[in-house]
RNA sequence: GGCAGGAUAGCUCAGCUGGUUAGAGCACGGCACUCAUAAUGCCGGGGUCGCGGGUUCGAGUCCCGCUCCUGCUACCA
């Protein structure tokens, strides 16, 4: 069975967990999902960045300890993780004992394997304290910092550990070039191309003021005790998951099959995270996927957004299921879209009530009544085959081979869903039903059906969990839809099932829109 | 400022290496059907394919210029 390691960004804990931050998760979780249905052995990860000088300042402005108010957060998004199913096999939090020993053991590996990536250096720059960060020549316009041209740039001076980064831009080029799948979409890419032909920098990897850290392991030649810096504490988490560096198997489950991240991160995961592996001589995750944001009004979620959307409410409005399903089908996961309740409304009515939700309520009220609930045997027909193809184009959405187009695969899907109503229409089984003739022809309409349907539950098992299940049980199928392969698609076989018309899978919504 | 990508129906988007009357979904209007969550199916209206030139027998599709939008432009995460 082929390994899938499969990680998230781990979130900032200094605030609560806001729809972007649900995106993320919930396309992963999709992703993790599909592969569990394709065979694969399968360890889902996402997690918690804990440190860091916001996360002690909200703290201290809080009143709390550090560590009571990251308890807090990570509590608060665990919760929030739970009531969307999402399915992490594993939570890392950076402030875990095991995390902050493998921190600096991957440093002191990066010291013993590669004596000359780290070194000291007072680094000086114009500070923008709009950004919080030290500004390039390229960010600076008229003396002003590009993104705050009414703030006073500040020059700012201070010793720390650099990590030498310039050393790797051949290694890295060579990766981008060799390994089209190694950093995507395309778009994300070429921008790190573009980033890499331009000149890499050296990194620091330390810092002399936040305390709030995993403490870098080597003090520097002045006897400085400094704090690691956010980039090599936090990007590693990926690896300390796994044990390292001394639980034992770390070394099988390492490296990630991919990490999903969001595009702004695109940069850290794509050039300093793998040059640390390089630098530590370890071995490098297989695939990077930046994905897109969600927008609300044109502008994106974020921290400083602030809460202009509650996501508590936003699933509470249609269920967790239809949240989960909007978001996957409306936002194409290689770039960004938005969010709104109109959208929202309208593709619950559309999809999920009006063409999916109906078309199972029809298909079993019509088992019922014409075949005392138990779904015939039916041999093959045109709607299958077309089916079939459809359900192929989504698995190859979905895989990894194409990149991961979750909107697509969900697209794809739902034209087995159009095709299934057609079908109903045209071949009109109340009609058949009173004729006793045709008796033949209304059980291989309705056996036809009720497999469509059998498949359709598996193939959005990964987007909607529970209402999967339950339709499953509606169809009286054996075991759990979650356990059902993709692969075996086509040999699904749902004749005898004793299918029960219960309530509507998503009741229409008349003020939705 | 530099680099990259984009501008196609009311909305979200497809349109591969240029080739008959430019497509889909949603929204909107009409008709049909009754198994179904007044759901479904069929038909229809609606687009000077950002603007201006050019290449070509022929351009949404190639070239040049312009306008507008988005992303990246390294130590907040």
């Amino acid at each position: 069975m082929s390994r899938f390691y499969i990680t998230t960004a781990i979130d900032y804990a200094n605030g609560d967990p806001h729809i972007g931050h649900a995106f993320e998760k919930i396309g992963a979780d999709a992703i993790a999902r599909v592969h569990r249905q394709l065979g694969h052995d399968v360890h889902f990860m996402i997690g918690m960045d804990e440190h860091g000088q916001k996360v002690a300042q909200t703290a201290a402005v809080a009143g709390v300890s550090e560590q009571a108010f990251v308890d807090e957060i990570s509590t608060h998004f665990q919760e929030m993780w739970r009531s969307l199913q999402i399915s992490n096999d594993q939570f890392i939090r950076t402030t875990s004992p095991q995390h902050k020993v493998g921190v600096q053991a991957l440093i002191e590996r990066i010291f013993a394997t590669s004596p000359d990536a780290f070194y000291e250096k007072s680094y000086a720059g114009w500070y923008c304290v709009g950004c919080e960060a030290f500004k390039t020549d390229a960010e600076i316009v008229d003396g002003h910092c590009i993104l705050h041209p009414t703030r006073e740039l500040e020059w700012v001076q201070e010793r720390n550990w650099f990590f030498r980064l310039s050393a790797y831009s051949d290694r890295l080029r060579a990766l981008l070039d060799s390994n089209p799948h190694f950093c995507q979409p395309s778009s994300r890419r070429n921008e790190i191309i573009g980033l890499l032909d331009s000149g890499l920098e050296d990194v620091s990897a330390s810092r002399s003021r936040n305390t709030w850290a995993v403490p870098f392991p080597r003090a520097t030649s002045d006897g400085q005790q400094q704090s690691t810096y956010v980039w090599f504490d936090a990007l590693p988490n990926y690896l300390t998951g796994t044990g390292f560096p001394d639980q034992a198997g770390w070394d099988t489950r390492w490296p990630a099959q991919l990490h999903v991240i969001g595009k702004d991160i695109t940069r850290f995961h794509c050039v300093i995270w793998p040059a640390m592996l390089m630098a530590a001589d370890l071995p490098l995750p297989e695939r990077v996927w930046g994905h897109g944001f969600v927008l609300l009004g044109g502008e994106r979620f974020s921290k400083s957004a602030g809460v202009k959307l509650d996501l508590g409410e936003a699933i509470a409005r249609f269920g967790s299921d239809a949240f989960r399903y909007f978001l996957l089908r409306e936002i194409p996961f290689d770039g960004d879209g938005s969010f709104s309740w109109e959208r929202f409304g309208e593709r619950y009515n559309a999809d999920l009530a009006n063409a999916f939700g109906n078309l199972a309520s029809r298909v079993t009220s019509m088992i019922e009544k014409y075949n005392e609930g138990v779904i015939p045997a039916a041999g093959a027909s045109d709607l299958e085959t077309a089916d079939l193809a459809d359900f192929g184009d989504a698995a190859s959405a979905m895989d990894g081979s194409r990149g991961y187009l979750l909107h697509e695969g969900l697209a794809s899907i739902w034209k087995t869903v159009a095709r299934a109503n057609e079908y109903v229409q045209s071949s009109q089984p109340w009609a058949l039903a009173k004729a006793p003739e045709q008796r033949e022809e209304l059980l291989q309409v309705l056996g036809t059906l009720g497999r469509s349907l059998a498949r359709q539950a598996i193939a959005i098992a990964p987007f909607m969990p529970s209402k999967a299940q339950a339709l499953w049980e509606a169809l009286g199928a054996p075991g759990t839809v979650h356990t059902r392969p993709w692969p075996t698609l086509a040999a699904v076989d749902a004749a005898g099932w004793r299918v029960t018309k219960g309530a509507p899978l998503f009741p229409r919504e008349e003020s939705a829109t």
